[in-house]
DNA sequence: TGAATGCTTCGACTATGATCGAAGCATGAA
DNA sequence: TTCATGCTTCGATCATAGTCGAAGCATTCA
């Protein structure tokens, strides 16, 4: 029955945490419904049993999302109910510095990291197919006019270009060594600095504006 | 949790069952989860306590319907999931001979009970106030033309005209004194007969067209 | 009035399933 | 390679809640 894993409040805590639109790793959840990693794995394996929600590998993490729009539209309609019910409801997402911009790993997340990789996208910079990614010749060109040694990233053994899931706004961003020598190119421009406590990355007003003339405004 | 009311097999077949938009009894809705009746109640309870389904009274009667549109609209979206899920669904109401006319205690019931009722408020014989319903002058002229001696029927104390909640088509038919008369005055011009093992009602082809003359046709 | 029916409350039993400790596997880093 | 991290599996414990028998109201009928 579909609705019992709903009511369990563990699950319950998880559903509504990735109701945001986010995906989450798999002790995020744990974290978020209050349970230990163990009991965690088993509820997002029954979770997923009832394809309630499907994974995602990314390296060591494994991540999580709501399955489809039907998914969605019944935790949504539950959420009537319990609301109607006089039952409050968790509220959204946390600090609206990390979904603005922030390192993951070693490269660009956030709205921000969102929108640079769209941007690359849309100006034929870069060329998706299924899943993989690769630099096109337009691409090389805007990079190195940006100021990065594109021949140095090559000799390392790190792939060039991949995608990763963002934390934030469920879409990809760029990783990869470029991932990361954007990040660093960035910082060297001082349009944006990290803080080394947290993982917030702090965006100058000239820096923001000078981003937003090459990749255009992000939507958060 | 709201979803954990709806978790229960015992509810969800309960609430499956009222899906169809019927009210049905405590009783029934045990036999439905395959409970016995103090499970049912403890059950009903709970759902009525989250606000899924809402108890009427009706004389040692208590019936039960779903509470409103967003309940049928979240019940229905969970049945999405399952469906999808592979889970196969409940299926709709039993016998169709039942849901077109039967004995209800002593009276019509089924859509041929539910179109008299409507008819006869159509037409003015009836007047509802506020659940409560009573006689007009022309409705007085209209059942004495049908060979209804009135007069008798108001020297007994039962009320003379009640409503009484249908179980199949979710409306309102004729109870009282009134409602066992007409049928009693149906049977008597063989328009319709009752088979006494059980509780359907059946009409002749004749019966059934001076039914629909003086009343309409029913819906199903 | 007493009898029958429908439903509820109380109390005890029981089983399902949530939980976590310990250990194992996979991936990535040094 | 070795170590650390993220996640899963196994096994045991324990509590929540579903279940029904017995008894108690409430309503209707004779």
């Amino acid at each position: 029955m579909i609705a019992a894993l709903v009511g369990d409040p563990a699950r319950c805590n998880m559903l509504t945490a990735l109701m945001s639109g986010r995906a989450l790793t798999a002790s995020e959840l744990a974290q978020e419904a209050g349970v230990t990693p163990q009991t965690a794995s088993s509820h997002l394996a029954k979770l997923e049993g009832g394809q309630l929600i499907t994974p995602q590998k990314q390296g060591r993490h494994r991540y999580y999302r709501i399955a489809g729009p039907e998914v969605a539209a019944a935790l949504e309609s539950l959420m009537v109910l319990a609301t109607r019910a006089g039952v409050r409801v968790r509220t959204g997402p946390k600090d609206p510095a990390l979904r603005r911009a922030r390192v993951c790993y070693d490269h660009l997340a956030g709205s921000f990291g969102v929108r640079m990789l769209d941007a690359m996208t849309e100006r034929k910079f870069i060329r998706q197919h299924k899943g993989a990614i690769a630099l096109t010749p337009e691409g090389e060109q805007f990079i190195a006019k940006f100021g990065i040694d594109l021949a140095a990233l090559q000799g390392t053994r790190r792939p060039l270009c991949k995608t990763c899931l963002d934390w934030s706004a469920r879409r990809s961003h760029l990783a990869g060594a470029l991932g990361a020598a954007m990040l660093a190119r960035l910082t060297e421009l001082k349009w944006a600095r990290h803080d080394p406590g947290n993982r917030i990355v702090t965006f100058t007003p000239r820096g923001e504006s000078q981003f937003a003339a090459l990749f255009g405004r992000p939507l958060d």
